[in-house]
DNA sequence: ATTTATCGTGCATACGTATGCAAATTGAAA
DNA sequence: TTTCAATTTGCATACGTATGCACGATAAAT
């Protein structure tokens, strides 16, 4: 296992030129003579040579290595947000380094002085949330953060959502068109700005019909306590007819123990609307209607806000909210005269 | 947005001590008084400097970066997967840099240059293979490769399976057991050691007690492709009674297409058997039997391999694979006296 | 009190690259 | 050919840290 780092002195000296020839050829927009540029081209393919980019990094004081911190992976939205998000970094020559981060204890902390470590030049949160103490070290160290798919009234902190107050709304308007009279609302994490967001736009849909909410009850964002929620609630005679899970994730144990457990069918029974369409929303056994999270879009927007405070230095900071449709599907009864759009 | 990067030279200006003072403070294992200590992590503290982590590795040539590589995260095996991996490589002080790369087109090289170029401690390839030349390249660079979930004949590479064949050979005892006549197999890509070993199996099990496939499609782990290959295969009138499934991300696709397109009850018209057991496959929609990939011990065997050489150096070659049990659960018929210890 | 061993510390240098500056080369214009 | 500008090149240094070496301090042993 010879270890055998080629540098580029050695090819500098294989190609009779000075090892600033060498850096000038691998550094984009540097100055070099085509016929230099060959001769260094040639030695360092014969050689096998790359520049090493933590070298690099230490001089530039850019590493090309964005650190994201997210603490769930089996919810599917996020396995699908970074693999885009690794995409669309990957191609401006960026990398992703992951720190997982469990969102209850406060590992939050170490796992971010950990990321400074590694001189990241951005940072992205998903479902994670900065304290100020946290927030003021980034500042402090000139690391850009953004928050993806969670928001935080710190003025310093780049945030991208969906519009959960407006996504709350339209779920309730669907609901109430749909005839039903008793609504419930399992909801998520309360600690979270979308969890809140979420339920705040739903009881204000419903307000605007004259309805309320019959029972909520915080599913924190799991599936098994979103499952006990389920049962709690639709175990009584006189239950809801319609439910709205704070997302796809928690929606689909409910369903599972609307159907399975309780042997009641959706949508005869009760109505269950979901938030995100993850692709398994989509999917027959769960046909889920839900409100879309546009990850794409979500995704994009993470990206050129990062990228523009890295590269072209301070920027506004950005509270971006992006509309999503609600994907009618055979979760939920659909109301007399809605088309029957479903995708 | 001040970028005000501490150094140790200003730790050790504050601290009256010479830097190099500072760097044995912050090195585990070197030679300290406990006063010295004492103040320099006072004055490190006020300044809230911390060791530059790339700074370090250009003089020790360690990185703590782990490359990881992987082709699709859609897959729930994936993210679990990595969600391990990152959880495990942490508690060692290492951090996972990830890579996304498409299986089909040849990109694989060009990311693994890139992958170099960040001089990783070691690479982790997850469902992706690798060319003789990159395997070649990484030893030249003295950089260890493990294969999660992918085997490759290679005496180089090390690698961590779980035990393909014998799972395969299983599922073709249960199914016959289960008195199946006609059987059908949706393969993993046959481009894949997992996908040809888990056919392999099977048939050599189906062999042992006298019955053959049927019939045999590629399904190239993919969901569409599956579910295309269910409908051709189950569509006709003397379909088969039981497929085995090359991976459970496309045994879902499959059981959508019987249950909701061609209304076939499973199992009682068709049992569908997967592979991988990931998470969705136990909630109740689905309520898959399916063999285990215990990607606990996986992860393990993979994080313990990969840093017995980066920290011990040279080590023997590890083809590892695990064995892991068949999760009888509801969409397969049960064999009569097998017990139904359904999990 | 003297010798010897042990430990702690500072000095200097190295890691692999990028870049300001001045010298050298090239080419065009006169 | 000469002059001047434009371009290319090399030299030297800097980035932030770790570590071999030699020296000084301290403790232990005689």
């Amino acid at each position: 296992m010879a270890n055998e780092k080629v540098t580029s002195i050695e090819v500098a000296k294989k190609a009779g030129v000075s090892q600033s020839a060498v850096s000038r050829v691998f550094t984009p927009g540097a100055s070099v003579s085509p016929k230099m540029a060959e001769k260094v081209l040639k030695a360092a393919e014969e050689l096998g040579y790359r520049p090493n980019v933590l070298a690099r990094s230490l001089i530039t004081g850019r590493s090309r290595i964005i650190g994201l911190v997210v603490a769930y992976l089996d919810n599917q939205f996020y396995p699908d947000a970074l693999e885009k998000l690794s995409n669309a970094l990957q191609a401006h020559g960026y990398h992703i380094l992951v720190f997982m981060v469990s969102n209850d204890d406060d590992g939050i902390d170490k796992v971010m002085g950990e990321l400074l470590d590694y001189q990241v030049d951005g940072i992205i949160t998903a479902s994670v949330a900065m304290s100020n103490a946290l927030t003021s070290r980034c500042a402090a160290a000139g690391v850009p953060v953004v928050l993806f798919n969670r928001g935080q009234d710190d003025v310093r902190l780049n945030q991208v959502t969906s519009d959960n107050f407006e996504g709350g709304r339209k779920i309730a308007a669907f609901l109430a068109a749909g005839g039903h009279k008793k609504i419930a609302h399992i909801a998520g994490w309360s600690g979270s700005s979308t969890g809140r967001d979420r339920e705040a736009g739903f009881r204000a849909g419903l307000r605007e019909v004259g309805l309320e909410l019959s029972v909520c009850i915080d599913g924190m964002y799991k599936r098994d306590i979103a499952a006990q929620a389920a049962r709690d609630i639709f175990s009584a005679k006189d239950r809801p007819d319609a439910v709205f899970v704070g997302n796809d994730h928690m929606a689909f144990a409910v369903m599972d123990v609307l159907r399975f457990e309780l042997k009641l069918d959706v949508p005869g029974d009760v109505s269950v609307v979901g938030y995100d369409d993850v692709p398994l929303a989509a999917w027959p056994a769960y046909d889920l209607t839900t409100l879309r999270q546009p990850s794409n879009r979500m995704v994009e927007a993470t990206v050129s806000t990062l990228l523009g405070w890295i590269e072209e230095g301070s920027q506004d900071v950005q509270k971006i909210k992006i509309d999503g449709p609600l994907m009618i599907r055979g979760s939920a009864r659909l109301p007399e005269g809605w088309p029957d759009e479903r995708l």
